[in-house]
DNA sequence: ACGGATGTTCGCGC
DNA sequence: CGCGCGAACATCCG
């Protein structure tokens, strides 16, 4: 469940469950999750090895370790990282670390779209595809005037641009509805368009979107909402929700097709 | 049973 | 080159 808030929780969930720990065992299946390396490499690299750090970019994760090794992660559309004790193994773990004191921190992905890639920690920070990564909203704030900026380079819909990572690194579908609901734009305004204050009202809201979602997923291991018989609510204002009110005018919510991707919105708030 | 789901990448066409 | 579109990947859920 990957987008920036939630890969941010995982980020910090790997970092108390493997920072200064030592790897006793490693397991990985040999499935697409490895593609373009090898899963022999993530059970052999980090055994014996203590994690040193767990970033996050965009919606990657770099691990590091004290051998000068490593993994990047993407969590695709169902990827998560999970602890469990020794034994309870969750359906559709894909790899895992286990470490002393019989904690295990697995990688579960039914969908396999996720990625782990292994290698040494630098030339893993050096790949294109995270150079290529434009700010992290979270990590870096929104400078409006070099999003704006950004923005004028292109004349698709805004929904569209918030989606690219090169433009900013983290957001996907649910963050850009969300935001751009707050801000008041219609979603299929050209990108281009956007004037200066539209855009410091749309990096505000980002910003607050991003806040209420780590908000909702909380402080525990386990980020409920939006998982499968999780029982939670959907903490969002409009995104999943067409059909429904909108919580600021009452008008019905509507959705419509947007790259392949649905975007909810407000017909009278969004105009 | 069918359609859609938080993401990315690729091929095709304009 | 830019961009939209559909497909592909694989599984679950309503």
């Amino acid at each position: 469940m990957p987008e920036l808030p939630e890969v941010e929780f995982a980020a910090r969930n790997l970092r108390r469950w493997l920072v200064d720990r030592t790897v006793e065992a490693a397991h990985a299946a040999n499935t697409r999750i490895f593609r373009g390396s090898d899963p022999e490499l993530f059970e052999t690299s980090f055994v014996g090895s203590a994690c040193t750090s767990a970033q996050r970019r965009g919606k990657l994760l770099l691990l590091a370790f004290d051998n000068g090794l490593g993994f990047l992660s993407h969590l695709g559309m169902t990827g998560k990282w999970l602890r469990r004790p020794v034994g309870e193994t969750p359906r559709h773990s894909r790899a895992h670390l286990r470490l002393a004191g019989d904690d295990v921190v697995h990688y579960v992905d039914p969908r396999l779209f996720g990625r782990i890639q292994v290698g040494k920690t630098a030339e893993l920070a050096a790949l294109p595809e995270l150079r290529a990564l434009g700010p992290d909203p979270w990590e870096d704030g929104i400078d409006p005037l070099a999003l704006h900026a950004r923005l004028q380079r292109t004349s698709r819909a805004i929904k569209v641009a918030l989606m690219d990572q090169a433009i900013l690194a983290g957001l996907g579908n649910i963050q850009a509805t969300e935001a751009l609901f707050l801000a008041k734009i219609p979603p299929e305004q050209p990108a281009n368009t956007l004037g200066i204050e539209k855009t410091k009202a749309l990096a505000e809201a980002i910003l607050e979107s991003l806040a209420n979602t780590l908000r909702a997923m909380g402080e525990g291991e386990d980020a409920s909402y939006l998982e499968d018989g999780g029982g939670v609510e959907n903490p969002f204002l409009v995104y999943g929700k067409a059909g429904q009110r909108c919580p600021r005018c009452g008008t019905t919510l509507e959705k419509m097709r947007q790259s392949g991707r649905t975007t909810t919105f407000c017909p009278f708030c969004q105009h």
